[in-house]
DNA sequence: GCCGGCCGCATTGTATACAGAGACGTATTA
DNA sequence: TAATACGTCTCTGTATACAATGCGGCCGGC
């Protein structure tokens, strides 16, 4: 009866993309940040005022965040934001780290070499990056890196993991790039480019598992940084007291 | 009104477990043993009929099995089977052969002595199963073993994530091992447990990467049979015709 | 006869109602 | 005063109703 002539835009805005889908991403992105303190309980009605959208989508996402290991779940008590435990990232990185090496094994054979030199033409425009530039972006450029040389590896299954893993340990990176790491990072992705294009497995291997080691030999003084900033505000995450 | 003394069983059974839990450890077999078709189509009332419960706790078991690479989904269209596609278990292959190795290498550093031993007492007791042994059986000996081996690492995260391919690319295995692989394993596994026992890192993890590439090296006709399998009908993956 | 559009049905997406479990406070008793 | 038991209340677990989407068949036009 009120049908539209084709080609019109329709009516209502309409959701164009599942309210789940959405509630997804938003709840993932506080997860990242920590705006939920560890343990926190995150009661559904909450949620639901707070994303305007029923239960029914919100614990679709929430469930989804738990098996991706941002969340943790009681049966008859819900979900709660993951604790932020020293051994758990530990783990983490070192599964990084087996990741990483095993891609760059794989990215020294299959990338070809027009694919090598545009991850060489990233690194300059990433070493271009202001001095001034937030640890969010520094990460961003670094994690970007890392997954193009994954993305090298041809192993679709092998980014995806490292992907999820890189959200997951991504608050600790950033703590970890404010400890002025950035020099140390381009230096040492440079040394893996240069591995790779001379095709050399092993080197580039171990540049890759000094590179990670390194990190992981401070997660505990990160942690504990961490724990400080989650507890001091809401929006610690983000910003460096300047 | 109608209490209990203490220590009496309660006196409804009682469902005791999520129904949704309960959903997804079916659906998820199901998955496993490719009792869908690969890209058959799960509609969500169908479920319903088959396990007596209603769509909310069936469509979060659905939502769970995506994210873990079970099936795939389709907004608006629902879930399906996932295929069965070289590329994915190749992929999966490769990221189980980096994550092992790793795991060898850790364990080396990390497990007790008291704790190889009783990994050699495993492997002597795996050894004694009969020569009609099921392939599902023999399987599930040989995922333990490494799975053993993954839980000396002392990563929580590793054993996590190879549980979860161990899962997908069971029906894989199975078909391998059909090929007559006992032999072969069993004694590949003593050369792993020699290696960690005598806490050469090198070694094991050389072992571990030999015994991983050589079914890497046979996917594609492993694949190959998976297809005739699961086109053969329902129970093929589990029995082979004598 | 073939192509395109329209309509109806089947299926998914979301909201909500209701039931059950657990937590907390209060009152009662030893 | 302390411990316990009970009742209430909040929150999660599940079912179901309703909305919206997409697919397939049917009809009409070319």
């Amino acid at each position: 009866m009120e049908r539209e002539p084709l080609g019109r835009v329709r009516r209502r805005p309409r959701t164009q993309v599942n309210l789940a889908e959405r509630a997804y991403e938003q709840l993932r992105t506080m997860a990242i940040t920590y705006q939920f303190r560890p343990l926190e309980r995150l009661a559904e009605a909450d949620l639901v005022k707070r994303l305007k959208v029923s239960r029914t989508p919100i614990r679709e996402a929430l469930n989804r965040l738990v098996t991706e290991g941002f969340l943790v779940f009681t049966p008859n008590r819900g979900f709660q934001c993951r604790p932020l435990d020293a051994k758990e990232i530990f783990d983490l990185y070192e599964v990084r780290r087996s990741l990483e090496v095993a891609a760059a094994r794989l990215a020294v054979e299959r990338a070809s070499d027009a694919e090598l030199e545009e991850l060489g033409a990233f690194l300059k425009t990433s070493r271009a990056a202001p001095e001034g530039a937030s640890v969010v972006d520094l990460v961003g450029l670094d994690e970007a890196f890392h997954e193009r040389i994954a993305t090298l590896s041809r192993n679709g299954e092998l980014l995806h993991i490292l992907r999820n893993i890189n959200a997951r340990i991504r608050f600790c990176r950033w703590i970890d790039m404010e400890n002025g790491r950035r020099q140390a990072t381009q230096t040492e992705h440079a040394e893996m480019l240069e591995a790779l294009m001379a095709r050399d497995a092993d080197r580039c291997a171990a540049a890759m598992n000094g590179h990670i080691t390194r990190r992981l030999d401070q997660i505990v003084d990160v942690i504990r940084e961490g724990y400080a900033r989650i507890y001091m505000g809401a929006d610690a995450a983000r910003s460096r007291p300047g």
